[in-house]
Parts: C-alpha cells; structure tokens; sequence
DNA sequence: CCGCAAAATTGATTTAAGTCAATCCTGGGA
DNA sequence: TCCCAGGATTGACTTAAATCAATTTTGCGG
C-alpha cells in the first residue's frame, strides 16, 4: 500500500467548501471572528466545550497533560480547518486542550448557535459525520504506530505531517519550513526532546532536512514518508 | 478527576434502543441475520466495507497488522454494539480488520440499505455523529495512553476495559472472568507476552487478579483502576 | 544591537521493556 | 482418558530510549 498523508491528515477544509447557498448562509451568519495570541489557550482539557472553532489563520495543538505534567500533542490544526465540535455533540468535556501555536484569527460559532445549526443543515450534519469518520481513521492509525513503531519512524512521520501543516497554499511542495519548538515535536512524536534532536540529527546527516536556527527545512519529504511506511 | 470506564468504552447500544418508531422499524426491515465462528475474518484493513455490524452474541477484535506480521488491538467489541458503519460514511477502506474473538451472531445491513436508512432517518444519523463523537474522545485517551504510559499502567487499564467487555448483562459487577488469549491481551496493551505475563504475575501476588487456567479474574477492578488513573 | 534566559544540542548513564531460550501447563481431539 | 501441540510462564540477556548533566546556541526584550 502506498503511502498517503490522509492517513493522518484531517483536511475539514472541504466541509464548508461545498455547502449549500442557504446552510453556507445561516453558517456565516452565525460565526464570530475572534482573534487568539501566540500560547493563548482556547479550551481546557475537563473543560465543557463553548462553541466551535474554525481557524482562519494561525495554528492550533490539541493536546493532554498528564498528571507529571508531561504534554501529549495530538493534532495540529492548520488554516481551514475546524474543531472543538465533537465533544460539543456528544456533550461531553473536551478530552483534550487547544493552544494557538501563532497568532490566530478564528471564526468561532457558540453552542446554541451551532445546536440550531445542526437542526437547520441536513448537509452539514451529514459532512460532520464524514469528516469525523474520517478524522476516526487518522486516529486508528496513529494509536497503531505509537503502540508499535520505533522512534525513528514516529518522528519520519511527525515531520512528514507537520510538512503537510505548514506547506502554504501554493502547490510548490518543498521545501517547508516547520517552525515549531523542539518540544512541542517531541510531543507530537511521542518522545523526549533530546531523543527527538538525535533523530534529527541523523535525518541532517542523511541530508533529509536542514535546520535554520531553530527552524527545520524539509528537503526531502519522499524520504521521510520511506521511513514511516510500515505497510 | 475520577476514573470513568466511559473514557475508554463505546457503550454504542443505545444508538438503537433510543430510536423512533418508524426508524426502527427501517432499521430492523434492512438487517440480515448472520453467523460467526471464533477466528472468523469478518472484514480486511485496506478492503471496503460491504455493510454495518450489530453484534448480538460474542465479542470481535478490531486490529491492525504491521509489515513485520505484529498486530495492534484497537478495540474490542461486545453485544449490542454497532461497527463498521465508519469508513462506509466516508467512502474509506477499513483503516483496521475484524476477526470474531468467540462464536458470534451478528445482525448485517449491507451498505446499499445503510445508505438509504441515511437519507431516510435523520435521527439515526445524529446519534451516529453523537456516536462517532464519543469514539472519537475514547481514541485521543487511547493515543495519549500508549504515548505516554508505562506498561504496568496500560496493561491495568486494558484488564479494566476487558472486565467492561466481560461482564454480563447483570448489575453485579464482579468477579469477572475474562477468557482471551494472552496473545491478544498483550496486543490491546501494546506490549509482549512476556512483558503482559510479568504484569499479570506482579498483579496476582497483589490479589488484584486471580487465573483459573488461562481465564483471568478480575478480584479488585477499583485497584486497577487506581493504577491506570492518570490525571 | 546587546545581554541573557530559555531552547537546543551533545555526551554519559540508567532503565524499562523487548527478545531469545528453555520449560511447564492445559485443554481439545483422538 | 490420555496425548501433545500450542499457549503460558519464567529466567537470562540485550537494546532502545529515557534521564541526567554539561555546554552551546538563539532569538527576544530592553
């Protein structure tokens, strides 16, 4: 089997895309645009969810703490993309935290607003469902390759996502820069900083990416998806 | 924040006790009853789906397999849940197989019907999102385990959610008595039989669990908890 | 543009858990 | 009921990755 980023990449993108005129309509109307600053916290984890979020410009880490303190990331979000639904659909607590990685601009849509939403748009309902189905697969894969891949796949394919993340818009795939803090790497791919910066340092010598600073250049990610593929 | 079994359980079954009249009836008009023996594949990681599954009798395991032959446990299903119906929502191969654990008795409805039970039960299709919403928050818990936790932990955990899985319909919670291979336990767990058996010693000598053969009770399901809290 | 605290890197050491190997048990089939 | 193959258990050893510790780099705030 080939190797395909939706694997572990939403895209909810696509959901408002394609809306009917009317649903795209009461969807707008119901939005509020908010601005969120680097290490702003939007939700806690326990926390019962408020609204949704769909981000405008910026991104966004969704991850948990345990009771060390020790941060598990596990998604982030990129332009386009929306969130903070689920839990509000099952009414449940959000499972996990979000923190803007950078200066944000969110169209946020409350509860109420989004309840009756839901009651009005049997299109949007329906995609919901899709992307969550979808959004449910990533997550099945990744469950698979914490509990079983080793470090240097994991961070192949942390760093092969994160690509994905912060590639533009633009169909000019590489080189990306990714411009994260090594921990928040680390946490993403599941491992320590100082394990993840040794894994780095092989993927520089095998001349897979290059660092600027604390920036890390993606040269080659065909290499990084060689590694991460376990099929 | 308390133990909840919530965190780590679908509970799937009141998806069809709650439903309206005539959408039940729909339902029950589109299902095709089948039967299962242990072992039995029921449907392959990278196939498409051909229907949805509601189990009436038995367990299943959903897992995955790697390119070394290693499989991952991604969940286990008892009577009354209802699985498979993801990928079809969007038009996705299965991400995971699923393998009949014990003789079981399934209630099918093949994909065509699921289909237009869709268009035609729009209560059915909000509580599969409020469903797939709560799956969704059961697979983050599970991804920041595996990152996360060490193998004492997980495995505590797992024989938590298998004495979920176990129990009877009755209220009674225990003793439960848990009859699954070592093999599979250690896989849901993410580790080695060797490993899961070395925990499962250190539990016995603790009286939290009892082995009769190879069924494991469960004595103390609250110790276990205590030991898999990690918030 | 300078200083410095926080972040990144590298090296040394420890440790948790996997693997390999040998033996024991058990439950299903003849 | 007994046999025995596959499953479970235990012990010895290895290894991958975490932790601890020291040093270097970096980019932000004044």
């Amino acid at each position: 089997m080939a190797f395909s980023i939706d694997k572990y990449h939403f895209n909810s993108e696509s959901i408002i895309e394609n809306l009917p005129d009317a649903e795209l309509r009461l969807l707008k109307g119901a939005m509020k645009e908010i601005e969120a600053k680097k290490n702003k916290i939007l939700f806690r984890e326990g926390t019962f969810p408020k609204g949704v979020y769909i981000l405008k410009k910026g991104k966004v880490k969704i991850y948990k703490t345990n009771k060390e303190g020790k941060q598990a990331v596990i998604y982030i979000f990129r332009k386009g993309e929306i969130f903070g639904y689920r839990p509000l659909l099952c009414n449940e607590a959000h499972p996990a935290s979000g923190a803007a990685l950078e200066d944000c601009r969110i169209s946020f849509i409350d509860k109420k607003n989004f309840s009756l939403l839901l009651d009005q748009c049997p299109v949007l309902v329906r995609k919901l469902l899709v992307n969550l189905s979808h959004e449910f697969s990533v997550l099945v894969n990744q469950v698979m390759i914490f509990s079983q891949q080793p470090v240097r796949e994991r961070v192949a394919l942390t760093l092969r996502i994160l690509n994905e993340k912060f590639r533009g818009d633009s169909k000019i795939i590489f080189p990306v820069t990714v411009n994260l803090s090594r921990e928040d790497i680390a946490h993403y791919a599941g491992t320590s900083v100082e394990t993840l910066v040794r894994v780095l340092r092989q993927f520089k010598d095998d001349e897979i990416i290059r660092t600027q600073g604390r920036k890390i250049i993606i040269l080659k990610p065909k290499a990084l998806e060689k590694i991460a593929e376990f099929y």
